[in-house]
DNA sequence: TGGTCAACCGACCACTTAGTCGGTTTTTTT
DNA sequence: AAAAAAACCGACTAAGTGGTCGGTTGACCA
């Protein structure tokens, strides 16, 4: 326990910069040097913790991606009782927190899909499980808000869920150095609307 | 005119087989020498046409990218009467495009947007203009459905376009590898669904 | 005090990268 | 056919790249 904890902390640091640059510059044009060199550690420290380059993002995948994901994303949603105003209070607050970053990329887990995609299909499958357990977490909520009298009965769970996340990611690599303030407000007014036509009350 | 055709042909090789590749590879994962080892040309031909591999790149984003999104995109809904239709109609079509293609990387727009994002400003213009390009067509269609009775009058064009071309780049970062098939049906249901609630005749 | 070992160092290796340049081939012009 | 211009070749450079490895450090224990 105690033993591990410089290892851990080590680790950490690492796996926090090793985050920071591959979102900032992406996975292939981010050295491991380049991380190095703003800890001010040695190749050696690096290889002692981690196998390979590859190694070392699946470890960042795994641990930091999915919590960020998982708390602010899914977590706010889950088993909540109505679904609508849950998904909207969590995106509202998911955008915003984007906004006022001044240094936003995008969105963490669609970047990293988007290079991915087709060119490692290892650490594919493992951004791709991230979204499925979004996924799963949204059509479970939807289905419960159906039996909950929030969702209307026609509604496709699923397609709704894929609609959503895919919604999302778009605007948020839209949102990049455009005037983001706008885009996410008006990507808003346009999900609220979508999402009434979802909602229970407003059955035709 | 007779003069250039040579090297308006060689040129032309190398762009679409540096599209190709860019595209499947990333940019920053693809070198010039990928590329000419594909077309047996050396690196003096490629540098006797072009001046460096980002001069290559933006010129294959004005030639051949902006082309492809013009043909796709936006030909297919530009003036077009009824613009509900247009857009389903076009989207169905880019999207059955992307399914039959057995090696689909994604909307190759996006990709290259998500990948320049706060990486390379210059480049990023360039393939931001693309998108304002399409967004503007979008908006000027939908105002003219308004008067043409197709739109509800209290719709907000650019909403609905930005969230139109969000929900679009989303859904062709997951058809990547997934079951596109389902993702690219579902995802047409919810956009028809979506695209109802804006349409005159369903006003509330 | 001396030994042990996890943690870390940094020179080094084989390889790839974008870009250069003197030279050769091919095509066009005269 | 000769000269001129355009197109192309490929060895080379300098700066990285991921990864290795023999060696050092310093905390902890006996």
């Amino acid at each position: 326990m105690d033993k591990n904890l410089k290892r851990m902390a080590t680790m950490h640091r690492m796996q926090t910069k090793g985050l920071e640059l591959f979102y900032k510059k992406g996975y292939y044009n981010t050295s491991i040097d380049d991380i190095l060199k703003e800890l001010d550690l040695s190749k050696g420290a690096f290889y002692y913790h981690f196998q390979s380059k590859e190694d070392f993002f699946v470890s960042i995948v795994q641990n930091m991606v999915v919590r960020k994901v998982y708390n602010l994303m899914i977590e706010p949603i889950e088993g909540k009782a109505d679904p609508v105003t849950a998904i909207e209070r969590c995106f509202e607050n998911a955008l915003a927190t984007a906004e006022h970053n001044e240094l936003d990329y995008g969105f963490v887990l669609g970047n990293f899909i988007t290079e991915f995609n087709g060119r490692n299909q290892e650490i594919s499958k493992y951004l791709k499980d991230i979204y499925k357990v979004w996924e799963v977490n949204l059509v479970t909520t939807l289905q419960k808000g159906k039996t909950d009298g929030f969702i209307a009965r026609h509604v496709d769970s699923e397609g709704v869920a894929s609609f959503l996340i895919a919604s999302y990611m778009g605007i948020r690599v839209l949102m990049v150095e455009g005037n983001s303030r706008m885009l996410g407000y008006n990507y808003m007014q346009q999900i609220k609307q979508y999402l009434k036509s979802i909602a229970e009350t407003q059955l035709v």
